[in-house]
DNA sequence: CTAAAACCTAGAGTTATATCTAGGTCAAGC
DNA sequence: GCTTGACCTAGATATAACTCTAGGTTTTAG
């Protein structure tokens, strides 16, 4: 049993669209074709493309998985560099979980402002202050004034 | 004491472009001018800026964040958009997050195959199940031929 | 056998975000 | 007061990653 590029669409989420720009991207190089050149797609194809989903929703550029898959394509002989490839990537990967974290806390203490029953009062200090700076420095400031 | 569009750049790490970019695009309305034009940005303005770019570092869309901005620029009066904007915002990021969290979980799989003292063999015997799979279905594969 | 639906390619168009260029104006140091 | 470097705008160009169109072929269902 092989799916058709449709059932991959419903299966990965990716479009039609996508699943053909991918492949002239040189992305699905295992994708086997049809003798009338119709794609016909594989249990371990289907595999192959959520390894590539893993990458791109992490980040990675499109470049640069092809690299992978072209790695994969050559056999055993590439461990090295893919394993230097996902030890680099895997690190990324880290780094963003650890800035979202930190953006996280930022978000949160916005949140905790609004949700204050004080919110209107700290706000508007806020914009006194910030008008008071641009007035020290002889600006105009954009600001909605605070009656 | 103001900063100038080259201080503001080496503070926050956005080129020079950048900035008149995202004043162009109505992110920065808080910025006020000299006389002459010329940006004069007040430490106020770099702390919004540093929102900015905590919005932009967890993927919002510039066009969101210039709604956020639209709506501080209002003071007071809009502080439950505002907060309804955040905490959208807030789950997005908490998803990925968990997205990156899953796909890390991946990565770390493969790297365990490069790392283990089998991989070859590992690799080895999926290339031959995938090929096996291929001509199955009367496929030919794009692997590389394991010996 | 035929019509409709699904597939194909090549290449054009879109979107978001950023970067650069040209042609000026402004400000700081000599 | 001049030069040099930093600033300004408007608009062109770039880049990644799609998304769509046109024109054609293949498959499937009746």
């Amino acid at each position: 049993m092989t799916y058709t590029i449709k059932d991959v669409s419903e299966m990965t989420g990716l479009s039609i669209y996508t699943l053909r720009f991918y492949d002239k991207e040189g992305l699905l190089p295992f994708v086997s074709r049809t003798k009338s050149g119709i794609r016909a797609f594989t249990e371990s194809d289907i595999s192959q493309i959520k390894t590539i989903c893993c990458l791109k929703n992490t980040g990675m550029q499109l470049k640069d998985i092809r690299l992978y898959i072209e790695y994969t394509m050559e056999g055993s002989g590439t461990i090295i560099p893919r394993k230097q490839l996902l030890t680099d990537h895997r690190q990324v990967i880290v780094d963003q979980i650890n800035q979202l974290t930190e953006n996280l806390k930022l978000v949160d203490a916005k949140l905790d402002v609004y949700n204050s029953p004080y919110a209107k009062d700290i706000i508007n200090e806020q914009i006194r202050n910030v008008n008071e700076e641009k007035k020290e420095n002889c600006l105009l400031s954009a600001y909605r004034e605070v009656k």
